[in-house]
RNA sequence: GCCCGAGUGGCGGAAUGGUAUACGCGGACGGCUCAAACCCGUCUGUCUGAUAAAGACAUAGGGGUUCGACUCCCCUCUCGGGCACCA
């Protein structure tokens, strides 16, 4: 070493050594395991636990160091906090992995799963990791399977044939929320139609506390959440209206938003894969109608949902009668039609609505304009008018003006006819939870010839899963679980006659909407979980985790919380009282991919800037909210900063315990001042503002020991075992390191969160601000506690301020002490 | 089309209605060094002025409220996200 070799000369932190020597001291000490003895408040975080594909990725590590990071921060503040971690192991992916290497899905399951445990742990997560637990684990699913029997005997889940979504990819079925603009949510593949029995949770019974109890979240919860969660519910206020149809025992009920344009209805759509229009299609007009409905059902959602296409329907050969004109109206059916959504048959307004007068277009119906908005006649435009206008053409509403009194007279005059009534619709439909896949929960219901569906007795749960691998597992479009006959075989329950298991699996959300309530006893081998713990630990008081949980994850888990309250197993009505959602992590302006090769890998980020720097990284490069792109951002900065942050704490000279009293005052004021504002920051979760300040008191104390404070002055301790303490959130390793050399006692991360000395943190002499007609015209150095009078004087005695003035007078002072002045001139 | 967000230096971003541009990146110059890296220091919105003093203009654009607006209100534009043949 050469003398002037600054760089092995100056002692600098070491990422790989600290990182492996306080893993171990975490996980000897448990150090993040509750005492869950009542003597202190409880406080639950919870990170949306991980999918185990492969080792973690950069996305990983931005979500959960935001949620280290508060589970960290409430623990110095002194909680008990509970922080698990686990995996949402069953899926898709094991199992194609499984197909091609003719292995079980658990192999490749659990060897993820433990890779992914080291990279956690290495990572610094402040886990309590004897609360881990995997939703393929028989002893998780075997009560996810319990659940599902409770469902069942409230009537929560039941089966039934319909038009399901079908991912021709996946071969399986999905659910609403699993279609994102007509295609599958995991593969991109467009989604088609398929008539199939399946199971369903009952979540529309919900709809309407689903959308009350957002009110509790208000604030709470990201605001674009509660408003895609509201979009999806889609509550819409209308009315029910009864059209006779002659030859037909009962009315046709169909739902409209505007009741008020029924003089206008001059047809009625059915949709064709609704059994009324099946049922009400003449012989003569039944072959037209069956290849119509055939084509339907060919198109796939993209196609479906395409605005573009133009509408196409049959004429069924009936007519229903207009119960307000009397007048006959043709019956078509046309896909442009949801059989699912409102009762499956509309009336037809052209007039007012552009769907419905696009097709009478199409097909030469009448149209009749029952509201003249000024807008000319849409007969005529091709334009349906939906705005307020003068009603016309409507006996009853003839001479109304606005929407609002339009339909609540037709609806007045509906009732007292006895033709119709008021009715809320939702958009939201019930949760299709079955899957025609091998990897997943067992669902278990036993099908018997003579009994029907029969609930599996809860004493023979859990329904495990057979040995099948490899080709066995192959998706054929039904279960695999159904060709393993020795398995499916058994005896009806009630009758001990033959039957078969319900051979299709779980939609693995299922596993997912109750999978935090477990970790509040994760080893209870008698419950799903123990009431007493979820009350002391629930609800979730931080979640963390990705938007595009939204309303998905996010929104059964609501449900999910309302079934297990009407159970009378918790006594709250909401899981996660906060919400944050992390941005993702992109690369040069996009999303990671293969295809882009933009990919940056975390591993090797990890292994050239250490733990530390990257976790910095990422809270520093924007709000926790936002995207942050690798690109924009420098590991190296970080590292360099906590190296200088590091190297404070090797500077210290003055004993444990030094009184702080006896050091500088300026620098413990700034101390003061900062970790303050940090802990404020906190509590509003400006993760990237936290790091600047700390910066600036690592810059600050940097200044006063260079500057000749030296290592000695107490209040350079103070600085820098401050520092540790707070940085302890962000880079614990580091924080670990310094706390040691300190000379104080590990852990760093119950070292509690420093007191604020409130008298230091207010500034003795402020920067008093003198505007006139609002310009900065002078800066003044004052006493905090300046008067009005003294200021006023102050701020008139300015050179720049008499300047500005020019000669004028004064006309008025608005002073707010003691940080600014404000003078108007006369005009 | 409907519903949410968001527009601030070269870049990421700060700013309870009261000093706009904190902190960092990038850049310039200097120190340390034989040299480089590391590290340290100073400067760094635009324009006028002399690199000063001083001043003008700047938070997407336009208007408003206010002594004072990045912040509140109205309109417009742009970008991002969600939903979408939902009657």
């Amino acid at each position: 070493m050469t003398e002037g070799d600054a760089a092995s000369a100056r002692p600098s932190y070491d990422p790989v050594a600290a990182q492996e020597k306080w893993q171990t001291y975490w996980a000897e000490h448990e150090t993040f395991r509750p005492k869950d003895d009542g003597s202190a408040e409880r406080r639950y975080v919870l990170d949306m636990f991980s999918y185990p594909s492969g080792d973690l990725h950069m996305g990983h590590a931005e979500a959960f160091v935001m949620g280290d990071m508060v589970a960290r921060y409430w623990r110095l503040l002194g909680y008990d906090v509970m922080h698990p971690l686990g995996w949402d192991s069953f899926g898709l992916p094991a199992e194609n992995a499984a197909i091609a290497h003719g292995a079980h899905p658990a192999e490749w399951t659990y060897a993820n799963i433990e890779t992914q445990a080291r990279s956690f742990k290495r990572y610094g997560l402040s886990v309590d990791w004897s609360r881990r637990l995997h939703t393929s684990d028989p002893e998780y699913y075997r009560w996810t399977q319990w659940l599902f029997l409770q469902f069942f005997h409230r009537g929560l889940a039941y089966r039934k044939a319909s038009y399901v979504n079908w991912c021709p990819s996946c071969l399986t079925v999905l659910a609403n929320e699993q279609v994102v603009q007509g295609a599958c949510e995991r593969c991109g593949s467009a989604v088609t139609k398929r008539q199939l029995t399946q199971w369903y949770f009952r979540i529309t019974e919900y709809a309407q506390r689903l959308l009350d109890d957002m009110s509790l979240l208000e604030g709470r919860w990201p605001e674009r959440v509660l408003a895609m969660q509201r979009n999806w519910i889609g509550r819409s206020e209308g009315a029910t209206v009864r059209f006779p149809v002659p030859g037909r025992d009962q009315p046709i009920e169909v739902f409209t938003t505007r009741p008020d344009t029924l003089y206008g209805a001059t047809f009625m759509v059915v949709a064709p894969d609704a059994d009324l229009a099946a049922e009400l299609v003449t012989e003569a007009q039944r072959a037209e109608f069956e290849a119509y409905l055939e084509r339907t059902k060919q198109a796939t959602e993209i196609e479906r949902q395409s605005t573009e296409r133009p509408k196409t329907g049959v004429f069924l050969g009936r007519h229903a009668i207009n119960p307000l004109t009397g007048q006959p109206i043709p019956i078509w059916a046309a896909d442009y039609v949801l059989s699912e959504y409102g009762t499956g048959a509309i009336m037809a307004v052209p007039a007012h609505d552009q769907r419905d007068l696009d097709f009478a277009r199409t097909y030469g119906l009448p149209v009749q304009m029952v509201i003249d908005t000024g807008q000319g006649d849409p007969a005529v435009t091709g334009q349906a008018t939906a705005g307020d206008g003068v009603y016309v053409n409507s006996e009853a509403l003839d001479g109304l003006t606005n929407k609002a009194d339009g339909i609540a007279a037709i609806n007045a005059k509906l009732s007292r006819d006895g033709s119709g009534w008021a009715t809320v619709t939702y958009r939201l439909r019930d949760w299709l939870i079955s899957r025609q896949r091998f990897w997943g929960c067992p669902i278990p219901i036993v099908h018997c010839p003579v009994d029907g569906e029969v609930a599996v007795p809860e004493d023979q749960l859990p329904i495990e899963l057979p040995d099948l691998r490899g080709a066995a597992l192959a998706p054929k479009g039904s279960s695999p679980l159904a060709s393993a006959t020795d398995w499916a075989q058994t005896e009806c329950p009630t009758c001990g006659g033959p039957a078969t298991r319900d051979a299709d699996t779980m939609d693995t959300f299922v596993d997912s909407s109750w999978y935090y309530y477990r970790y509040c006893s994760p080893g209870d081998q008698a419950r799903a979980f123990d009431p007493e713990q979820v009350a002391r630990w629930m609800p979730v008081d931080q979640y963390v985790g990705g938007v595009e949980h939204a309303i998905l994850h996010l929104l059964y888990s609501r449900f999910f919380t309302k079934v297990l309250r009407d159970l009378g197993l918790i006594d709250f009505s909401e899981p996660f009282a906060r919400l944050l959602n992390q941005g993702q992590v992109i690369n040069q302006g996009k999303a990671m991919s293969k295809s882009l090769g933009n990919g940056v890998d975390l591993g090797r980020q990890i292994d050239q800037y250490g733990v530390d720097a990257i976790r910095t990284t990422m809270v520093f490069a924007g709000p926790p909210e936002d995207d942050i792109d690798w690109a924009d951002l420098s590991p190296s900065a970080s590292l360099r900063f906590l190296q200088r942050a590091w190297r404070l704490a090797q500077d210290v000279s003055s004993p444990v315990g030094a009184d702080p009293a006896a050091g500088d005052l300026g620098l413990r004021k700034v101390s003061h001042r900062i970790l303050g504002e940090v802990g404020d920051l906190l509590e509003l979760r400006r993760f990237n503002v936290v790091v600047a300040r700390l910066m600036e008191l690592v810059n600050a104390t940097r200044k006063a020991i260079d500057g000749g404070l030296g290592g000695g002055d107490p209040a350079v301790r103070e600085a820098a075992e401050f520092t540790a303490v707070a940085l302890s959130l962000v880079a614990p390793y580091v924080a670990e390191e310094m706390w040691q050399a300190l000379g104080r006692p590990a852990s760093v991360a119950n070292a509690g969160w420093p007191e604020v000395d409130p008298g230091l943190r207010a500034a003795e002499r402020v920067t008093m601000v003198v505007q006139v007609q609002g310009k900065v015209r002078a800066k003044i150095e004052v006493p905090a506690d300046i008067d009005q009078a003294e200021a006023e004087r102050l701020a008139l005695a300015e050179a720049g301020v008499q300047r500005a003035l020019a000669g004028r007078a004064v006309a008025k002072v608005i002073v707010r002490l003691p940080k600014m002045v404000s003078i108007v001139p006369e005009a």
